[in-house]
DNA sequence: GGCTTATTAAATCAACTGTTTGACAAGCGT
DNA sequence: ACGCTTGTCAAACAGTTGATTTAATAAGCC
């Protein structure tokens, strides 16, 4: 007699498949369009097996974002740390700030079981269109993550007026998340596994180009006594 | 007798108080979350309204996102050949081709009678949360523009390779859409009118911001006859 | 006065929303 | 063998959604 279809399935799995088709679903169509019966009928569940799971659809969001965004933000700054260890008093150099950055989303990307195109659609509508609807965990990690960032970044940019950096930070932030939800326009992005020539070439695309804005206009990374205020063409 | 309140109003004007309240609504809540129901009432109108202006929620959102983005992307494409005219056959510095790309935004917000911030807001909206969602009109405008802009870039730093030129334009893109979805962080960027020194101060840090991506490693605008393929380290 | 256009309230519609209920069954400890 | 917990199910719930229809009303125009 095989238990082809018992009515108790051992540890759950339902909860993982619920889980998987959720996430799939999310990044597709965004957290707003997926109803619980999209999640639930491809994941071949219960309608009432979300609620039972996860207490509401609402929770459900928040552990998808919590999942993937709480070990990114806890990695960037493992790495900030171990940046700043190195580098003593001396401040650690831009490129590898934003290395330490971005390049957590590659590596939390293969510890998952998405596919890149998946996590990252995932990972930029999180970003993009639940920005400041974040659970409290993940709200309180991306303040403490970039409060350090930040002074990083000051030590890094010592010449940078307090409020441009701001501005600029503010663009590299954007370019980051933009490429992330848009994963499947550029499908060279995707091509090959996490770590793959394809991926560390769009990471090294992406620090240099963030770099170069992030520095624009500072010949060099020392600090100067007083910067003329220069007025602005362009 | 005051006609405090007559059944017809001379020229439609219900069709403009929904307007106004499904662009307000949609700027603060996205597209997909708000419903017609809160749009008539916010415009004090009767539920049928929407359907009878405008056939049907989903016409009233494209007519929403055709509305400024048309014009927008008008003007870019004015301001190119003007800047193209005045050049001759040289190429157009690339800082006065990102002025022609993002100014256009600064312009239509004074055309229009949304405040600033729910200006910006809501064109994030089109360009982030819809983007791949958009009217006809609104795609094939987009694809002409971004035609256009990519020749002038291409001509600009011409001794980029192609691809790489396109992932800059992409952070490019992304840092612009990222800065008018948070309009509301940066309270800077909202305070004074358009054509302010605050708002004028912002077009220039992100023209300076981006201008310094897309032209990293680049010593000058001069072609070079054959890049040395370098390795990558960041 | 007749016609078009604009607007209203109210009712209705089918479809969909997240959530709850009650029953049922499997597994497990005692 | 009993009872408890856990997982699952079909069904129903109450509310919202966009859309349509009806009937009534009224202003502007020819």
């Amino acid at each position: 007699m095989s238990t082809t279809k018992s009515k108790v399935e051992s540890g759950a799995a339902t909860r993982q498949r619920l889980l998987e088709a959720a996430e799939q679903l999310f990044s597709e169509d965004g957290f707003e369009s997926v109803s619980v019966r999209d999640i639930t009928e491809k994941a071949g569940a219960n309608v009432a097996a979300v609620n039972y799971h996860f207490n509401s659809r609402e929770h459900l969001v928040e552990l998808v974002m919590e999942r993937y965004i709480n070990p990114i933000n806890e990695e960037r700054l493992a790495r900030l740390d171990a940046l700043e260890k190195k580098s003593g008093s001396k401040a650690v150099p831009l490129e590898e700030l934003l290395d330490a950055f971005v390049r957590p989303f590659a590596t939390q990307v293969r510890k998952s079981e998405l596919s890149e195109k998946m996590f990252y659609k995932l990972m930029g509508r999180c970003l993009g269109d639940r920005a400041g609807k974040m659970p409290k965990s993940v709200e309180q990690g991306f303040q403490l993550m970039l409060m350090r960032f930040k002074r990083a970044f000051e030590k890094a940019l010592p010449k940078l007026e307090s409020e441009e950096l701001l501005w600029r930070i503010h663009f590299t932030v954007g370019a980051m998340i933009h490429t992330m939800a848009h994963a499947e326009t550029f499908n060279r992005f995707t091509q090959g596994e996490s770590g793959s020539p394809a991926m560390e070439k769009t990471l090294s695309r992406f620090i240099r180009f963030s770099a170069a804005g992030l520095r624009q206009d500072l010949q060099s990374d020392e600090p100067r006594t007083k910067g003329p205020q220069e007025e602005f063409l362009f």
